[in-house]
DNA sequence: CTAAAGTATTTGGTAGGCCATAATACGATT
DNA sequence: AATCGTATTATGGCCTACCAAATACTTTAG
């Protein structure tokens, strides 16, 4: 990240966004947060309505949607939002823990204290959001937490994974954050992380994580199975 | 996968293809067994030829195959096909085997004597496919020993993480296989895999899969840095 | 011989239409 | 009244044709 402005500095920062780019992720928002909610319907014709936009675009971002998971086609009857199955949910945490495991492992083993301040200043955000109850930059804040895991030990492609699937439990994620408790532990747990990794400790790093994203998983558990009788 | 067959014994099994699904694996096809070779223009008017599909149709498959990670698109200029950068696959390999590792764990500690019998038969058919040079069906067996792995103890995401991530190094696996030893190399170290399964050793499982796809990895960085200063 | 102007090529996106299938409503028949 | 066909509708799958903008390639004029 030292000299990358050499000639990005005059440059025309174009939106550059292609439609079907900004028709994709104005879905995939309006899933995400709720807007569109599980098992409904994405009928192609309204939503070029809606978006105002060819079917051309919404068909090419449904397919975008479906490869993501977050949609899922029944065979003749078309489109819906995909349904979150505790299985399916359990399974995506387990291969965020064993990813962020090692993610924070390789941190540890670089022994950089840069990425500690990283870490630490994305973790003083999280706690401040916490204080002002301000859930979505917790969520963010979190986020920017494992990409600096991810990306100072340049494993992009893993950071891509765990994006693509957290994206499939953000609404879970936003429900475990505001349980209770969750505030003093989540941050507790983190600073675990990096005082592994402060001491070089690659094996408690990665155990660390795990445990983080263990505990998150337990509750995103229990919030889910105490939800799906009551609908 | 004892009571499954109830009703599905006599259910109607219609092949129910769209036209989408099947230009997109033939096009996919293509892509993988090098008939399109990485930086190769894909010009959808010229696929829609070949096809012998319309255009929509060939741009939905294209969107598909740019979120598999097998096609680049270049802003105002194209589709090609994804140029495979040796950092990339490194970190490929790297995930699987924090991802297989952790499968092979799973199945050592569940400690069912079936799936050791599934992966020995698998292991079999890859040794008698080396010795008949079929290298497709080294392939095809791989694949299936560690489906196996994953499947048997439930992990149908992270076996679809997998699956994502190895297509985009078909074309290296298809090479590391030919490497001189692996014929024999290879199948010893899915045995150590197999021997610690069964005597219920999940940690060895770990390490042993681990070491297994790392050995695939070096072959692959070798056979990758070979080639690139030559073209 | 170079620079400018014109010409293909190709993608991004739109419009609209056709057909097959599934579900629904509706009417007829027993 | 219950059942059985039969329209109707909604919708996805797929197609053709078109336009605008950007890129790449030629040709022409100075």
């Amino acid at each position: 990240m030292s000299g990358a402005l050499k000639d990005a500095a005059i440059r025309v920062e174009r939106p550059a966004k292609t439609l079907r780019e900004l028709a994709l992720d104005k879905v995939r928002e309006a899933i995400v947060n709720g807007y569109f909610r599980p098992g409904d319907r994405l009928v192609e014709r309204d939503l070029c309505a809606q978006l105002g936009v060819s079917r051309t675009v919404v068909r090419e971002v449904l397919r975008h949607l479906e490869s993501e998971g977050l949609v899922a086609n029944l065979p003749n009857k078309g489109p819906i939002v995909a349904l979150l199955d505790i299985e399916e949910a359990k399974q995506i945490y387990e291969i965020r823990g064993a990813l962020e495991g090692m993610a924070a492992r390789l941190c540890a083993e670089r022994g950089s204290p840069e990425i500690v301040a990283a870490l630490e200043e994305s973790l003083t955000a999280i706690r401040n959001s916490y204080r002002d109850q301000d859930m979505a930059a917790v969520l963010a804040h979190t986020s920017s937490f494992y990409q600096t895991l991810f990306t100072r030990v340049d494993r992009h492609v893993a950071w891509g994974v765990v994006n693509l699937l957290t994206v499939r439990i953000n609404h879970l994620r936003s429900m475990t954050i505001k349980t209770e408790g969750r505030g003093t532990e989540g941050p507790l747990q983190m600073s675990k992380i990096i005082d592994a990794i402060r001491r070089g400790d690659g094996e408690g790093a990665q155990r660390a994580a795990m445990d983080h994203v263990a505990a998150a998983s337990a509750i995103a558990e229990a919030v889910l199975s105490a939800q799906k009788p009551a609908e």
